[in-house]
DNA sequence: TAGCGTTGATTAAACGTTTAATCACACCTG
DNA sequence: CAGGTGTGATTAAACGTTTAATCAACGCTA
């Protein structure tokens, strides 16, 4: 009953052979007869062995850990990258320590110097709007946007906006809201212009921008878009979700029908998207391929430093920068009214099922 | 240009004393005069010292890390847990390894068993509904509800139930919908047996459960709110604030005016309900300090470990089980209206601002 | 039969840290 | 001045793994 987790040590004495010859058979690294070999693992693992990583990591130079940095869990877009990640990382053998950069500029630096304390092989990092991601003895993947100059791989997120342009157009809005919420998000920024890059003949195409709006009017406040729909804006693009969220619930609770009335879309396709009412209009990420991507050229910029210096060098460059995204069509997103209310119309009038 | 990353030795034979004096100055721990120690701690900031985890691990026996299993990360009610663990467990000094049992029933003792491969010094669980965590050979803190036999701390669901139905009562609610998910969830029964705990004088109180609504009608289906409108309730109490979207927009399609014709509420506060119209009455976790509590616990059982020995044991207790939750209230509650509307009413009359 | 290549195993060093044990030395005390 | 007490530093072992180097034994060939 003393040894609850024994070592190779202790499995050498148990079987009567050198510690190499086990370590050798665990890891089929050396020459041995295959009979011995299979009588050693199977010790093995009759007796609980489970390998020391830190041993390991010691003696190898690596930890088999990948560090993730996000500007703020708690901001429903990152936990689908986090699990991806993890999933992928799993799969390669890697663990995922975590870490938050609480959207603080100065957090970031320092999350990431701790992860390298921990040892970590490699990090991920989905970088805080313009901040730089500073050079680092470890290999770094950055997923932002294809147009960040370090930028590692990421969502198409200009092609992802132009889709959703196009669909707003084939659905014959001439006037159309474009809703951000931080105007220094290069990724907000990327599904924006690619949206306007394809409404140059429409009508009228306006941007705002939440934390402007909010400056004035406070958290939370409205964000007055029956006003705009009463200027004839049928359509009310949203660079994520939750503004998405934000604008379907203030159009609605203003008695404003939608789809009938005005159009909502978003992006990012959360969890909660397909089953609000009408089921929202997004557009979706390929997270698994990004995933992989970044972790694939992450491994191999590990694997590839083997025996090499440890210098700092510039963010990994994944097979291929930018992943498609998908656009998700669903009820929050229908034609365009066909008459123009006139300016100043009331909440109360024009209201179908 | 040839040592980026300096060890101990580096910097003994740098400064001309020995291995353990080094340690001994960095660490505070040895006898050593105030001067040396002083010169020793500037050269090692200077050249760049940074310890080596493996190695400490190694002759420790502690790797300084915490494994966090959630059942779902892309379940938008854990990256907020997940936060305050890391933001807690970083503050105490640890790393945080996350692993995803993906609601797999196997995938949790897989997961738990990879953290403790990786050498994990304790680990916090968010168990999958109605699974049992294994006896582990490291400590384990388990956060789900305060009656869930072998829990350590969480928050005090069925109180917070207590709160929201008397909050319900205050406003003349009579008639009340409970809204549940899976019925095998402990936290969502705690809640809505909380609910029930507040209601015996109410005159109707039913509990519908969505899996079982989407069994029928299919994922992200209707559930049917207008009817049960129709039949005169007037509260929808639902046990997470998605669900609470999810009714909150599907009585809005329908015409029916919140809080004006009928009130919906939440639980978990999460990030979007503040900002939605109208923003949702809902229940707040006070995550801080669980998470604090959790990890007190935890890291004390792991320090008293110390020199023992690691056969398995149950889960650390915490000083204190349930943390009360804290009802937020929004407007998407509001006094039951006065007329109880005819049966069978149809979605498109009794409408006000 | 001496020499050689191959096979199957062992020896030993190394990774970087912590820490108990030791040591040299100076200072006090009886 | 012998013996005891601190002080400030060093020595050396240990944690568990990987792996290059070594070695014994054996079957071949020359």
């Amino acid at each position: 009953m003393k040894p609850p987790r024994p070592n190779l040590s202790e499995l050498a004495r148990h079987l009567g052979v050198s510690i190499a010859t086990v370590s050798n058979a665990l890891s089929g690294k050396g020459r041995l007869s295959p009979e011995l070999a299979k009588r050693i693992r199977d010790a093995a693992d009759r007796m609980g062995y489970v390998p020391s990583q830190a041993g390991r990591a010691l003696r190898t130079g690596r930890s088999g850990v990948l560090g993730l940095v996000l500007p703020d869990i708690g901001n429903p877009l990152y936990p689908e990258i986090a699990q991806e990640i993890e999933r992928v990382a799993t799969n390669a053998g890697y663990g995922v320590l975590i870490a938050n950069s609480r959207d603080e500029i100065a957090a970031q630096d320092k999350a990431i110097f701790q992860l390298i304390e921990r040892g970590v092989d490699g990090i991920v990092i989905v970088p805080r709007r313009g901040t730089t991601v500073p050079a680092t003895a470890c290999p770094i993947a950055i997923i932002d946007t294809p147009t960040t100059p370090r930028n590692t791989v990421s969502a198409d997120h200009f092609e992802g906006g132009a889709q959703v342009a196009r669909h707003l157009r084939a659905l014959g809005h001439e006037k159309i809201l474009l809703i951000g919420d931080d105007p220094s998000s290069n990724v907000q920024n990327a599904r924006i212009n690619g949206m306007r890059s394809q409404l140059h003949e429409a009508k009228e195409i306006e941007t705002i921008w939440i934390v402007e709006i909010e400056a004035k009017g406070g958290k939370s406040c409205p964000l007055g878009l029956a006003a705009w729909r009463a200027r004839g804006f049928s359509a009310f693009a949203c660079v994520s979700d939750p503004h998405a969220l934000r604008a379907l619930t203030e159009l609605q609770s203003a008695g404003i029908a939608i789809p009938a009335e005005a159009t909502v879309t978003g992006f990012d396709n959360l969890q909660w998207s397909s089953f609000i009412s009408p089921p929202l209009t997004t557009v979706k990420m390929n997270m698994p391929e990004i995933a992989t991507l970044a972790l694939d050229a992450l491994v191999e910029a590990i694997q590839s430093r083997e025996a090499s210096d440890d210098t700092p060098s510039p963010p990994v460059t994944a097979r291929k920068a930018a992943v498609p995204m998908e656009l998700v069509i669903r009820r929050s997103s229908g034609p365009a009214p066909k008459e123009q209310p006139a300016a100043g119309i009331s909440q109360e009038e024009s209201k179908h099922a």
